[in-house]
This record gives C-alpha cells, sequence and structure tokens, in this order.
DNA sequence: CATATGACGATAT
DNA sequence: AATATCGCCATAT
C-alpha cells in the first residue's frame, strides 16, 4: 500500500510539460525493480483517481500503449502540454524529463 | 494459499 | 545494433 500511494503522489508532483518514467517512479518510490508495477497500478489507480498517467513513459520516452490502444490518445495530451515528440515517436527525456 | 499478469528495465544473444 | 529472455514485486483472481 505504502508502495502505491508513494506512487500516486509522485505522478501528482510531475510537473505539467515535464515525463518521468516508469523506472524513475519505481526508484523514487523506493523500488528499484518495480517499474512493472507502476504500470500496473497507473492502471488501476489512474481509473480510481484522476492521475496525470499519460507523463509517464518508458525509460526510452517512448510511448508503450499500441497504436489504436490509447497511443494516439496519450501522444496528443503530451502534445496539449507542450511537448514535442522528435524522432517521429520519441520523447527527449533530456529536455522533458523529469528531475532532468 | 497458488498462479497469472503487467503502460518496464536490464542483460544476454 | 536489434531482438529475445529473464527478473521483479504488488494486485487480481
Amino acid at each position: 500500500m505504502d508502495f502505491s500511494r508513494r506512487v500516486t503522489e509522485l505522478i501528482n508532483s510531475v510537473p505539467h510539460g515535464k515525463v518521468a518514467t516508469y523506472g524513475q517512479i519505481a526508484r523514487l518510490a523506493g523500488n528499484r525493480r518495480g517499474a512493472r508495477l507502476v504500470s500496473y497500478l497507473l492502471h488501476s489507480l489512474s481509473e480510481k483517481y484522476d492521475l496525470p498517467w499519460y507523463r509517464v513513459v518508458n525509460r526510452s520516452g517512448k510511448i508503450s500503449l499500441k497504436p489504436g490502444y490509447g497511443y494516439e490518445l496519450q501522444r496528443q495530451l503530451l502534445e496539449n502540454e507542450g511537448i514535442m515528440f522528435g524522432n517521429g515517436d520519441a520523447i527527449d527525456l533530456d529536455k522533458y524529463g523529469w528531475q532532468t
């Protein structure tokens, strides 16, 4: 429970216009290997709370969702915050990464 | 209680 | 460098 609560708080702490990675959240939550849990928790928690789940991408700065299953939505939400997708589908984490 | 699962990440091939 | 495989750990069933 502690882990999931911290995850929600961390997600809520991601500044507008920035993105975090699953592994980063997991690490900050005290679980270096919990990247997968973060994704799972986002699934369930984002439906219960209103988390900015779309500010979380995988460590390559890419959206993990498949096109047609949320990819387009997330990409659009991020672009709405001023985040530009570089090479077609990747975000420049150096530039938009949280806590660079 | 045991097994399955996952919006990942690191390592091995 | 690109792809495949394994590990990790909380939830769900």
